[in-house]
RNA sequence: GGGCUCAUAGCUCAGUUGGUUAGAGCACGCGCUUGAUAAGCGCGGGGUCGAUGGUUCAAGUCCAUCUGGGCCCA
């Protein structure tokens, strides 16, 4: 009989199965939209809004698995072009690849190495594309895995050929605008290699070096200028460990802030920083007679001491970095010899001097003394085995010795850099680099690049908005910029080279040697000849004849190769898109990386920056709030799959979703379990809504709004108000605050309140009973909000949902994504219902406080089994509110009864019995205790379920 | 060392221009239900708002210093 009456009611049923098993059932969606070809049919929804939302991709590099932080960008770009084209935007979105670059090269080399194979740069080059591309394949997978929607077909590679030329011709416009110059810039060079190194390539040893005591005479005419004792000769002592680079000695650096003390042995006075005096006197085994005259380093600049063996001055110039942790406190400075030496070199405009060969040995420049020329500065690995210094170390020193100027010498043991395949220690040396002068006067505007910049970054919205500082302070502080690098896997520096190795740039040529890369490729430039690469070119005067050229094997910075995609990928309208771009969205770091060579790009090539709103966010952390990039709290590599395959995709973006991306966004187990909990909440939700909604039709059942019952329309006035708030989260990209905001909804609004009172109506009333209805109607349109607004974030459940609540089964053509964002009726805004309502839920959470004692006590246990007295003075507002409601108030508490009273005292009461002790029944269908039952052809029910029995 | 930035319950987040006993969801504990059931409901515990000092009638909120993170430089 039970079972009888319950086959009566009309329970909830639905095939959207609880258990979302995401990493399994995923990729039959994503082969679903697949079939759909979902990315075109979503650009065609929007094709005529007449409203475009231009997001570009900054390009991955293309080295390896798609990294748990690389999938937190493209799904936050994801869920950012997914709102937008609910909203009606075209949102055109190309995938871009970043291909070239020194670690792409550096792991086909180290390959090559380990199996002790020599090639050509050519097929150096073609290892490189085929690495580049293996990668990009499986990152697109990885990507596509995600639920990136893309348009895949128009995606775009740094390599390919059309886009090389887009690069090369960003670099003519570098050149026409008269930016470009050759300067000298030490890097680490490798001499058995002739060939610069990257930092990459640089291994770090411990080495012995000669460190040596040097004395610098400041001559008698400077001690007077600057009021320092001339009865003994007076020097700076500078202390080195490279003796090898004394001849390009061009100053001496002292710290400003340093205090220097002149001490004094019988016969001669040198500067010294106080606090080292005393190692001074141990190592040059001085005995010091006088001292206590200080000077500190600020007053000592502009001195000019003279080198110790060529006929130079060597000025006293200040620098920040220099220390007293070992030496003297004066620092030998050669320009050409050191990046610190180099910096300074620019501040006090000294020359960039590097007197030294590829080859590493001393070059006949008329400065270096004859002995010296043609010296080696390389210690071999037989060299160091044997502790032999290099050649010119060793001649060096005796030049010193011999000048006299030679106060001490000690073996030094320390860190060094060396060359990763000769095993050799590097050499800094300068070399003949191309650089954009940043503060040049552009041709084509009336100021320079870094004006135009700073003025650009002002028009740009920058979220978070401390995004402007920090681009700002970026622009400023850069130095022109180096864009040259000795490297094979590149796009080349369109630059030709005499037999006098005089280089010849035009931005012209340079223009048409573009149109035939764009073509044939870079490969081109290194296969032919400069005669066959600039046939059918005008040569600008002055250019000698082709057949006296040499090609240059310089290749560009790679951050002009990301730096030019919005010319080669928005300016030619590739996957109908557009310049400007609406976006750039990329980690904090992009701000001296992408955002600021894009600007550059931009501003010198386009006139303008090429965004008009920059968004960025932080990085993934784990637990300890520390980077988890090496930390290996990981067992498995922390790459996009391994977290699909544990999670699936949906509770990873549900993740990504409800962080504040724009600080560090934390990564753990505890976290992403936590997540995958909030999706299953979420997913109940939509899984009970669709189980009430199995024989709802909306376009035959449902009520207009004015016939709807006072609880759904208070549901449907949370629902609009979530909407809001929603909406407003999203257009400001605070993902978080829709998760958070659609997670309270659920738990509280709909699965503490609406949906636990509704269940009595759902289950037990009739078919067609318009109350029932009226919920129906209202969870109808609270399902097809809830689920928009889930889209962009749970593309793949808000899909699922969506198809079954469409059409009953798994899959719809009708996806969610080809939805329009949600309206709420105005109507539904009702603040008299919301005022009431809320005033009803504080006393419905009165009355279960009061339920709780009796259900710990054994003597209730669902709420239906009580009935409630509620005594209010008739005085406190209160009490018409409950009055007007007074009909809805047991449903509202879900008890069997409420009787209200005016009570005596001004506090309010809640008491509670059991419907037992009034001497009601219980009716067995819907289990609500009243007065009495009546007798159905089901057996005895309430009078409510014997109406509901009889339709 | 410099630039930018962050710090509120175990976790993720709110907290308007400084103004009651600092909130929410999740997690946790104890119950209830078995007609959302690898679900649902109720009740409850839990925070010196990173630390210290200051301004103020009043500070999570403003100022200074410090500590500990992050990104980028050196």
């Amino acid at each position: 009989m039970a079972q009888d009456l319950k086959d009566t009611l009309q329970l909830p049923k639905t095939d959207f199965p609880m258990r979302a098993n995401l990493v399994q059932r995923e990729p039959s969606r994503l082969a679903h939209w697949e079939k759909l070809d979902l990315y075109a049919a979503i650009q065609r929804k929007n094709a005529a809004t007449g409203k475009t939302f231009v997001l570009h991709d900054g390009p991955p590099f293309t080295n390896g698995d798609v990294h748990i932080g690389t999938a937190l960008n493209k799904t936050l770009k994801d869920i950012t072009l997914r709102h937008k084209s609910m909203r009606g935007f075209r949102t055109p979105y190309v995938p871009g690849w970043d291909c070239h670059g020194l670690p792409i090269e550096q792991k086909v080399m180290r390959q090559l190495q380990a199996e002790n194979k020599q090639v050509s740069t050519a097929e150096m080059r073609t290892l490189c594309d085929t690495f580049s591309e293996g990668w990009i394949a499986t990152q697109t997978r990885q990507f596509k895995r995600l639920g990136v929607l893309a348009d895949w077909n128009s995606e775009y590679k740094t390599k390919n050929p059309a886009y090389e030329a887009d690069i090369i011709r960003t670099f003519s416009a570098f050149v026409g605008n008269n930016l470009v110059y050759r300067s000298k810039k030490p890097v680490y060079w490798s001499i058995p290699f002739e060939t610069a190194l990257a930092e990459a390539e640089i291994e770090y040893k411990d080495h012995t070096s000669i460190a040596i005591w040097v004395k610098f005479a400041v001559p008698l005419t400077e001690a007077e200028k600057f009021g320092l004792p001339t009865d003994k000769p007076i020097s700076f002592v500078i202390w080195t460990t490279t003796p090898w680079t004394i001849p390009a000695n061009l100053a001496i650096a002292v710290n400003p802030d340093i205090e220097y003390e002149i001490v004094g042995s019988e016969t001669e006075r040198f500067f010294v920083a106080h606090t080292l005096a005393t190692e001074f006197q141990e190592k040059t085994k001085l005995v010091l007679v006088d001292g206590n005259n200080f000077r500190s380093g600020k007053q000592l600049e502009g001195i000019q001491a003279r080198h110790p063996f060529i006929d130079r001055a060597s000025p006293v110039v200040l620098a920040d970095y220099v220390t007293t942790d070992s030496g003297t406190g004066a620092v030998h400075t050669a320009p050409g010899h050191g990046a610190d030496d180099y910096l300074t070199g620019l501040k006090y405009k000294l020359e960039i001097y590097c007197p030294v060969g590829a080859d590493g040995r001393y070059l006949d420049d008329g400065q270096v003394p004859p002995d010296l020329v043609g010296l080696s500065t390389l210690e071999t690995v037989e060299d160091i085995a044997a502790k032999k210094p290099s050649p010119a170390n060793l001649a060096v020193l005796k030049k010193l010795a011999g000048a006299g100027a030679l106060l001490a010498k000690a073996k030094y043991v320390h860190s060094y850099p060396h060359c990763w395949r000769s095993k050799t220690p590097i050499i800094f040396r300068a070399v003949d680099q191309w650089f954009v002068g940043l503060d040049r006067k552009a041709a084509s505007s009336a100021t320079s690049p870094r004006e135009t910049a700073l003025k650009s970054i002002a028009g740009v919205q920058w979220v978070p908005t401390w995004g402007e500082a920090r681009i700002r302070g970026a622009v400023e502080a850069r130095p022109d910029w180096c864009i040259s690098r000795q490297r094979s896997w590149g796009v080349p520096i369109i630059a030709f080279y005499d037999a006098d190795k005089t280089a010849f740039i035009d931005a012209g040529v340079i223009r048409a040697v573009a149109d035939k890369i764009a073509t044939k490729g870079t490969n081109f430039w290194y296969d032919a000849p400069a005669a066959e690469i600039l046939a059918g070119i005008a040569l600008p005067a002055g250019w000698p004849a082709a057949v006296a050229l040499t090609p240059g094997r310089d290749t560009l910075d790679v951050w002009i190769d990301s730096g030019s995609s919005h010319a080669a990928v928005l300016k030619n309208h590739q996957g109908a898109t557009q310049w400007p771009a609406d976006l750039y969205l990329e980690g904090s770091d992009q701000h001296r990386g992408w955002f600021q060579s894009s600007l550059w790009t931009g501003v010198i090539a386009q006139g303008g920056a090429p965004y008009k709103a920059v968004l960025t966010h932080g990085f993934i952390v784990g637990e300890d709030g520390k980077k988890i990039s090496k930390s290996g709290q990981y067992e498995k590599p922390p790459t996009s799959d391994n977290f699909i395959a544990q999670y699936g995709a949906d509770v990873i973006r549900f993740w990504i979703a409800s962080q504040d991306f724009t600080q560090d966004i934390t990564l753990s187990e505890k976290i992403l379990n936590n997540a995958a909990e909030g999706y299953r909440n979420l997913r109940n939700t939509l899984r009970y809504q669709l189980s009430t909604l199995w024989d709802f039709n909306p376009a035959t059942d449902a009520l207009p709004y004015a016939q709807l019952d006072t609880l759904d329309r208070w549901a449907l006035h949370q629902t609009a108000k979530l909407l809001a708030e929603a909406t407003v989260a999203y257009d400001a990209y605070e993902y978080h605050r829709v998760i958070q905001a659609v997670s309270s909804f659920c738990a509280t609004t709909l699965s503490a309140v609406y949906h636990d009172i509704l269940k009595d109506r759902l289950y037990t009333l009739g078919t067609t009973n318009p109350l029932r209805r009226s919920s129906q109607t209202a969870i109808h349109h609270i399902f097809g909000i809830l689920v928009k607004i889930l889209a962009p974030v749970l593309t793949f459940t808000a899909d699922e949902a969506w198809a079954y609540a469409t059409t009953k089964t798994e899959f719809s053509a009708d996806s969610i994504h080809l939805q329009d964002w949600p309206e709420a009726d105005a109507a539904w805004t009702n603040a008299e219902i919301e005022a009431d309502v809320a005033a009803l839920i504080k006393v419905r959470s009165k009355v279960n406080e009061a339920i709780e004692p009796l259900r710990a006590a054994g003597k209730l246990g669902k709420s239906l089994d009580a009935v409630i007295t509620l005594s209010v003075a008739p005085a406190d507002p209160l009490f018409k509110t409950l009055e007007k409601h007074r009909d809805f108030l047991p449903e509202l508490f879900i008890v069997s009864h409420v009787t209200l009273q005016e009570g005596a005292n001004p506090a309010f009461e809640v008491t509670v019995r059991h419907g037992e002790e009034l001497g009601y029944v219980r009716c067995p269908r819907c289990w609500r205790w009243v007065p009495a039952l009546e007798t159905t052809e089901h057996g005895e029910t309430c009078p409510r379920c014997a109406e509901a029995l009889r339709t």
